[in-house]
RNA sequence: GGCGACGUCGCCAAGUUGGCUAAGGCAAAGGUCUGCAAAACCUUUAUUCCCCGGUUCGAAUCCGGGCGUCGCCUCCA
């Protein structure tokens, strides 16, 4: 398989340092509020991606860290009046929830920054005594001046950064370019014991220390996140790790791309995001994922209704043979002209190409491209009667394998499906009541009424469904 | 200013370590089915890949120049 490593700017062959075993760490949530669709992008990424890892018969030790402790979070917990770490734990929640509709997998460890202090601090204090890093009045800082390979990850380099630096008044660092492992607690926030006083960990220091802890090694085989982590975040995690260990931190840095709104970066800070929460009231989590997932995971992507709407349909495409490969599948035998079928080579040429897709860089966007091409051999092959058992059990078996298993796009259920076909309230037994007026206008071929109920109905946003087993409706 | 990404059909999008007729989806058009629709299914839809020049037997893919869009350099997925 072949990985784009962004420390190296380039696609490399991916060999885990361990046989059998890949070790994993993307950076989770800051706890302090309900994640946007720009934040699940490397959710559903990731755990994609995990999920194609064990189905190449890895293991895969996947480490996502829940940071509960942060200056954020502090001042919303002052703004709503509980400790934070019950905020934490509150939103704790609420992203578990969001990640569920998403279909995204627990990871193996969830480490949060509050249970991990004594580590944080043992770290912190063994670069103080490597010399990478100085105490000044309770803050402890990493010394970026005496780290030479600064900058290697991002392809900075410190003079530039130097230039461009603010400078913050009133700031205790020796140099703009430190960044704090430990920052000194200010009356009455929470804090915890330290040689340099109570206090509480920087930023960047817990993705080290939680990977180290979790993984029981210095070497990370990938490790995963947003695109506008590389610097400084990543980077102050290579500065501080390698700088502790003097091994390599990670083998392979894989960044997704950003979600944009009118071609803008969705962010918090520009106020143009949209909730999970609230997508998830007008698309089902499927649709989310498949719209994320048609989008290689290094490209930006533009988030908008339009692109839902679309994503939605292809998804109902697939969704269509995925249902029509079960219902054949329970027939339980080979159509009529079994013995002229062609289905098996095209469908291994077809398992083929997923798999080489997904081998590069992890190309789910043209993967499931073939998803599509298969759909018309198969229906092709159902309408002519060319097909055996067997080849529609492989055919299901790779829809399932890799629409299901690994991407976690199929099966799904439309929000405003046909399950209100038997909606028991006033309305849902009012339209039950004019479709048997419509059915029974229609068996005697008075098209005019039965018309003027579907148009009215429609008008109301109500779409009626005609099938050769009775009428069925559904809300627009 | 420094670093980086991108520009492919009306829209979305793969291909970009050079080479079979430039994937796939949406939309559109035609058709099958249907009382008519809808849905479903079938068919069609880029001699051309932002522009100009170069390398090559051969370039969307490599090189040079230009135009345009975006990101990081400050909390951020």
């Amino acid at each position: 398989m072949r990985l784009y490593n962004t420390i190296n700017r380039k696609k490399e062959e991916f060999i885990p340092l361990n046989e059998g075993l890949v070790n994993m760490y993307v950076c989770g949530p800051t706890t302090y509020n309900l994640i946007h669709i720009g934040n699940a992008r490397p959710m559903i990424v990731f755990d994609a991606f995990r999920r194609y890892l064990l189905s190449i018969n890895y293991k895969v030790n996947f480490i996502q860290n829940y940071t509960d402790v942060d200056d954020k979070i502090i001042n919303k917990s002052k703004e709503e009046g509980i400790g934070p770490l019950e905020l934490a734990a509150k939103y704790i929640g609420e992203y578990r929830k969001d990640a569920q509709s998403l279909r995204v997998q627990e990871a193996t460890f969830h480490p949060k920054v509050s249970e991990n202090i004594p580590q944080i601090v043992a770290f912190v204090a063994a670069l103080i005594d490597k010399g990478l890093a100085y105490e000044v009045e309770g803050d402890v800082y990493f010394d970026v001046k005496n780290y030479k390979p600064y900058g290697k990850l991002s392809g900075k380099n410190i003079e530039d950064l130097k230039a461009g630096a603010r400078v913050e008044i009133g700031e205790k660092k020796h140099s703009p370019l430190d960044f704090a492992l430990w920052k000194a607690a200010k009356a009455g926030e929470i804090s915890w014991d330290s040689p340099w006083g109570q206090g509480r960990p920087g930023w960047h220091i817990e993705c080290s220390t939680m990977s180290m802890e979790y993984t029981n090694s210095p070497t990370l085989d990938i490790h995963g996140g947003g695109q506008d982590l590389i610097f400084p975040h990543h980077e102050n995690e290579v500065a501080q790790s390698e700088g502790y260990t003097d091994k390599t931190f990670v083998n392979y840095w894989m960044h997704n791309g950003f979600i944009t709104v009118n071609k803008e970066k969705m962010s918090k800070s520009l106020g143009n995001f949209f909730l999970v929460r609230d997508i998830l009231e007008k698309f089902p989590g499927e649709v989310i994922r498949y719209f994320i997932l048609s989008t290689h995971y290094r490209n930006p992507i533009d988030f908008n209704d339009q692109a839902l709407v679309e994503s939605e349909k292809s998804l109902s495409k697939l969704m269509n043979i995925y249902k029509l490969l079960q219902v054949k599948i329970s027939e339980k035998q080979d159509g009529l002209k079994a013995g002229s079928e062609d289905l098996p080579g095209a469908l291994a040429q077809i398992e083929m190409n997923i798999e080489k897709a997904l081998q590069d860089d992890f190309n789910t966007a043209l993967a499931i491209s073939y998803f599509f091409d298969g759909g018309k051999l198969i229906t092709k092959a159902v309408n002519s009667g060319e097909y055996t058992l067997a080849s529609l059990e492989k055919a299901y078996f790779l829809y399932d394998k890799y629409l299901n298993q690994i991407l976690g796009v199929l099966p799904y259920e439309e929000l405003a499906g046909e399950e209100n076909v038997n909606e028991e309230n006033d309305l849902g037994l009012a339209i039950d009541i004019l479709l048997k007026v419509r059915a029974l206008a229609r068996s005697e071929k008075n098209y005019q009424y039965g018309d003027l109920i579907r148009n009215e109905l429609n008008n109301m946003g109500i779409e009626i469904v005609d099938t050769k087993e009775g009428s069925l409706w559904k809300r627009k």
